[in-house]
Formats: structure tokens, sequence, C-alpha cells
DNA sequence: TATCTGACTTTGG
DNA sequence: CCCAAAGCCAGAT
């Protein structure tokens, strides 16, 4: 499972599900973020690059705060969106923009 | 062995 | 449109 989110292309994003679901267990979404946020590789593998469904991170970001995790994303070239709606704000309310960004395997 | 909890997701009110 | 509850699976206690 972490091999696959170490598959996870630069400048995309998936989801806990996704990741579950490429992992051989499409329910296991949670145990997903369980799993990450054990982060027994830091720095390898990129706990930034999966985030909720609608785009949202998770509460206990581990990288430094909501704002590293958009810093490296956008820094990848990851299209955020501002907080225009009022879906789940998540970190600064920002999102990914999943529609371009969400990595098709 | 039983019970609880969780970086999730989906559905109902 | 926003809030609450249920379902899911695997650790941890």
């Amino acid at each position: 499972m972490y091999a696959v989110v170490r598959r996870i292309p630069r400048g995309s994003v998936a989801t806990y599900g996704q990741v579950a679901a490429l992992a051989g267990a499409p329910r296991n979404a949670r145990f997903v973020g369980f799993a990450l946020h054990a982060n027994p590789e830091p720095g390898v593998i990129p706990c930034h690059r999966v985030v909720f469904r609608d785009g949202s991170l998770a509460p206990g970001f581990a990288f430094g705060g909501p704002e590293r995790q958009r810093a490296l994303l956008e820094e990848e070239g990851v299209a955020f969106v501002p907080p225009v709606d009022g879906a789940n704000a998540g970190a600064d309310g920002w999102r990914v923009d999943m529609d371009r960004c969400r990595w098709r395997a």
C-alpha cells in the first residue's frame, strides 16, 4: 500500500478510497489513513498527495500544517480551488481540484 | 476472545 | 444546503 502511495505521480493526488482500492482493499479507506499516519518513511511517502474524496486534507496533517501541504502540492503543480463554496472547508478551505489532478492509474 | 476506535465514504434527515 | 448516523476493515487495548 505504501507502494501505491509512492506511485502517485507528481502533480496529482489520490483519495484514501482510491489508494485503498489500488491496494486491493476498496473498503479500507480508513485503514489507509491510519497507515499513512504511521508514516514509517517520512519524506519518502508523499502523504500530502492523499486527500479526502472532496479534495480536502485530513485534520491532523503531519507535515507541518495545512499550509505546508498546500505549498507542497502547489510546488508539484497541483491545482487548488479557493474556498468559494460551502463544501468541506478542510485545511484552509482550499481543496485540490480533483477534476484535474485526481490520479489516474 | 470481546470491545473500541479511526488521516474514510456514502446515505438519510 | 448542512448535520448526523451507519457501514466498512484492521489494529489496539
